[in-house]
DNA sequence: TCAAACTAAATTGTCGACAATTTTGAAATG
DNA sequence: CATTTCAAAATTGTCGACAATTTAGTTTGA
């Protein structure tokens, strides 16, 4: 198993930092945006128990700063701890998926309803740009790529952020949308709904620059029921 | 300072303790249970920098354990936490509380909506309760008392629980309520509303009693809903 | 006097070790 | 053979110390 870490930093900026470095970052964070990732992704499997000593070894770290990083981690949703038991990654069901689209159905049709209200010219503009930059991918890749790929995902990111409602951004972003792509990642997410899910982008893009608040919301959260009521059928008949 | 654990733990159960004894809990977790009550409760001002030295010699612990229940406090929404520089209790203002509305808005909204579909009878009788207990207090005290204390929000809390959601329960009762008492401590609760609150809570009991959630979801986002515009008209009279 | 530079103190980040608890698995019992 | 008991190993919880960074205070220089 490789180092992750080299022994020696190497020292070679006698002059002052670029002005803005803003990523004061530590150790703990680092590993944390990595397990994020791996766990994410899968190479971490759902379910799997997490072992503090040789998480430690593999990134070459102490077992606090570790401990730092998996804290962290709870708090997104990855993990789960129980008392002198310790860290199991999240698992996966059907269940909580539909559980999730249901928080996701609220909270984005209230994101949206806000973004009706406070999305600038500029950002609606910059919104458009995005869906169509993901069309002309779409046009050339095959069907169920737009869905699988962050595509879907940044159209939704960009409309929480026009929110401009902090708890919400915090809630979606940083707790939420980790767990939805590891359902993309580790589900495959059903997409049948490729080709529909960029007209009801499109309209809702059209009810954010209309002012229309209330349409924008509800449009939002048929777009997402739809996707859950994919899952429910598919679940049905199997 | 007092301090807040004894030398020896006393010993005199010699017997196997009762059987399900669920509580199996560690110093971080008491800890952590104990500085969120004292900055819901404004003890700990809100603002205030958290001096981890200090903090676990009041506790009589170590800065790793601190630093534990931190984390967990951090994932709660009641510290922030910067890097290098430490945690931070969350500050409260205005325009925090009316975002927080508005996530509550659409959260409790779909909470009452799957509430209406899930709760059983027993459950809603249980509701029906709660709130007569609650009327009878309030005839004996003054007018503001039902929403200053608990009251209230048990009934938001059994609804929440009635959606069987979670997902939904975990974000609204460990993370979000606890910023709501906090307000409720510090900010004291705007509370004309406490005579037509009482109403709405019936409305929304029987709405759910008939199995009509999407009338249920509509009275619940009307009932907390006023909450925030009451806020907001104080806010423009200042 | 004010601001920049530097030094000392305090705070957070990280580490390794020990204690408490759980898990493993072998031995004992029926 | 299945179950219980018990001891050893492994894992998590907790501790105190050191390193890295930030903050406070003092000195210096214009």
């Amino acid at each position: 198993m490789t180092k992750l870490r080299p022994k020696f930093k190497i020292v070679d900026n006698m002059m002052p930092a670029p002005v803005s470095n803003l990523k004061v970052t530590t150790r703990a964070e680092t590993v944390f945006t990595g397990l994020r990732q791996r766990i994410v992704e899968g190479e971490i499997a759902m379910g799997s128990k997490i072992s503090e000593p040789e998480l430690a070894r593999y990134y070459d770290i102490s077992r606090s700063t570790l401990r730092d990083a998996l804290s962290r981690l709870e708090g997104s949703g990855l993990l789960e701890r129980k008392a002198n038991i310790g860290y199991r990654v999240v698992t996966l069901s059907t269940e909580k998926l539909l559980e999730l689209f249901r928080v996701r159905e609220s909270l984005e049709g209230m994101a949206c309803y806000l973004a009706a209200q406070n999305m600038t010219a500029a950002q609606i503009a910059e919104l458009r740009e995005l869906l169509a930059d993901h069309e002309k991918n779409e046009a050339l890749q095959q069907g169920e790529a737009y869905f699988q790929k962050a595509g879907d995902l940044d159209f939704h990111f960009k409309i929480v952020f026009g929110s401009a409602n902090q708890l919400l951004i915090r809630l979606l972003c940083e707790e939420l949308y980790y767990l939805v792509r590891m359902y993309r990642f580790q589900f495959g997410m059903a997409s049948p709904r490729a080709k529909k899910a960029f007209t009801e982008h499109h309209n809702i893009i059209q009810a954010i620059e209309d002012k229309d608040g209330e349409l924008a919301e509800i449009l939002m959260r048929r777009h997402i029921s739809a996707s859950r009521l994919n899952v429910e059928k598919r679940m049905n008949t199997l």
